[in-house]
RNA sequence: GGCGACGUGGCGGAGUGGCUACGCAGCGGCCUGCAAAGCCGCGUACACCGGUUCGAUUCCGGUCGUCGCCUCCA
């Protein structure tokens, strides 16, 4: 196992990953709140973090990765009435949780080992919050239950802000029961027109957005663990709290490593649902397929912002197209010593805060030195393509049209035209195809055709 | 306003105190009946102004600009 380097939030600085179970790391990464589809923004965390976790798998570690799904919220209550007619908030909830894990399954990532929601985690939210309030962390009014944030000395920590500049804390609703402006929710009361709500000590209701994470965390992974993730518009006010939420009942530090991926951007701008330019998951995959997609992930660094367009993923495309056909050149087996510095750099560049640009240099670098001998094995390559969950393309595009009859009558009869050295026939036959949507490809055993 | 990140060749996107990132596009060549695909080759780009240094794209200061968080957000 080589040294992983991961830049951390909270110390502002690149550490050394040291899993507090040897051999073991356990990772929790935020997911998202399903009140809709997700956009294809909501897709990097998770190619991120099952990405990191196929690498560390790869480097020896038996890996854990957690990814919750948030399935209560304001945002779920309207959204529900919001529909015509207005449905129970649960089964909206539902619903989209099953549309999320479908969108993602189609990443081809496989899924995380668990993916907990915050409804089937209630009685540790509801002991967590006990236990806060009896440390005097927390206290109840009329049926809400606050996090006091100024009995957390630490607060602040690891978003690097000093209370001061925090004057404002959660506004709206609720603010006038607060004792003080920079407290947030645990706990809600149940309002009109909320359709779900569990007991409570301290009154009917349901958890506040921070205290989920911490508990559903704690009950998987338990206090202490790895490295938690999420996107960095998390780090204020969603982790920050969980962090304080999880010190001040626990007296220790929820996890190791606070590692943040940034934000897609459209148009100059992060991709969200406030913002409005949004280009949904289920539809890039349909569009561009989940290799130009995944590919696109991979080639630029996880904590820069990355620039989304068309011209982005179809660059992705064909790049895919080229690395599977170099892979085709290939056999299965050993492959030549002379490439293993590429195979070295790969895997140094991701043990060096997960540089997956990098890597996929090397990974170039590999396929333009391995292109002097065909045939060679492709064993290196298998494995750095397995890490970037691109193993799929050392297979044929499955996802490839197959040319209908009349197309292949066309290919016949431009083969037979050849023949005779009929080429003003043949070429005409080739534009025709081409009309029809399909590239000629001539290869020393015949011509194929390949949809444009 | 506060905190943080960043400004790299046509585009995307790494990185480094002196040495080719890489990808996509483009150009030239090989191959081909001609093409396509593939292969080979080709780009002294690092916002601006000062400073440190033998030497800065890389370090320091300033200017301008962009993005993120400070409210729901991956």
């Amino acid at each position: 196992m080589r040294p992983i380097q991961i830049y951390d939030t909270r110390r502002a600085a690149l550490v050394t990953l040291e899993p507090r179970d040897p051999g073991k790391v356990s990772i929790y990464a935020c997911g998202p709140t399903v009140y809709g589809r997700i956009h294809v923004g909501n897709a990097r965390p998770f190619v991120v973090y099952s990405l990191l976790k196929r690498f560390l798998v790869h480097e020896g570690y038996e890996v854990t990765l957690v990814a919750n799904i948030t399935d209560v919220n304001d945002k779920i209550y309207e959204a529900a009435n919001g529909v015509d007619p207005p449905q129970p908030s649960a089964l909206l909830a539902s619903a989209m949780a099953a549309a999320y894990i479908a969108d993602t399954d189609r990443l081809g990532l496989g899924r995380p080992d668990s993916e907990p929601l915050a409804t089937e985690t209630i009685d540790p939210i509801i002991d967590l919050i006990g236990v806060l309030i009896e440390r005097d962390a927390a206290y109840a009014v009329e049926g809400d239950v606050y996090f006091r944030v100024r009995s957390d000395e630490a607060y602040g920590e690891l978003s690097h802000r000093s209370l001061d500049a925090l004057d404002q804390g959660e506004g709206g609703e609720g603010a006038a029961l607060k004792q003080d402006p920079l407290d947030f929710a645990l706990w809600k009361a149940q309002k009109a027109g909320e359709d779900t709500a569990w007991d409570a000590p301290w009154g009917r209701g349901r958890p506040g957005w921070h205290i989920e994470c911490s508990a559903m965390a704690e009950e998987i992974l338990g206090v202490g663990f790895d490295i938690h993730g999420g996107g960095n518009d998390l780090v204020f006010p969603h982790h920050e709290n969980e962090a304080a939420q999880t010190r001040m009942a626990r007296g220790q530090e929820l996890a190791q490593i606070w590692m943040h991926n940034g934000m897609l951007q459209l148009d100059g701008e992060k991709m969200a649902k406030s913002v409005g330019n949004i280009e949904s998951l289920a539809l890039v995959l349909e569009r561009w397929g989940r290799d130009a997609l995944v590919l696109f992930f991979v080639s630029g660094h996880y904590r820069q912002p990355l620039l989304f367009s068309d011209q982005a993923l179809k660059q992705a495309q064909t790049s895919a197209r080229r690395i599977r056909a170099g892979a085709a050149l290939l056999t299965d087996g050993h492959s030549p010593p002379g490439l293993a510095a590429h195979r070295e750099q790969f895997f140094a560049a991701l043990a060096d805060d997960f540089n997956t640009p990098r890597a996929l240099a090397a990974l170039h670098g590999w396929l333009a030195d391995v292109a002097a001998s065909p045939g060679a094995g492709n064993d290196d390559l298998v494995q750095m393509l397995t890490v970037l969950g691109l193993e799929s393309l050392l297979a044929p595009d499955v996802s490839a049209e197959q040319p209908d009859d009349a197309a292949l009558e066309l290919l016949a009869a431009r083969e037979a035209a050849r023949a005779t050295n009929d080429w003003e026939l043949a070429d005409s036959l080739r534009d025709q195809l081409a009309a029809l949507g399909w590239e000629v490809r001539d290869g020393k055993d015949g011509a194929k055709l390949v949809a444009l």
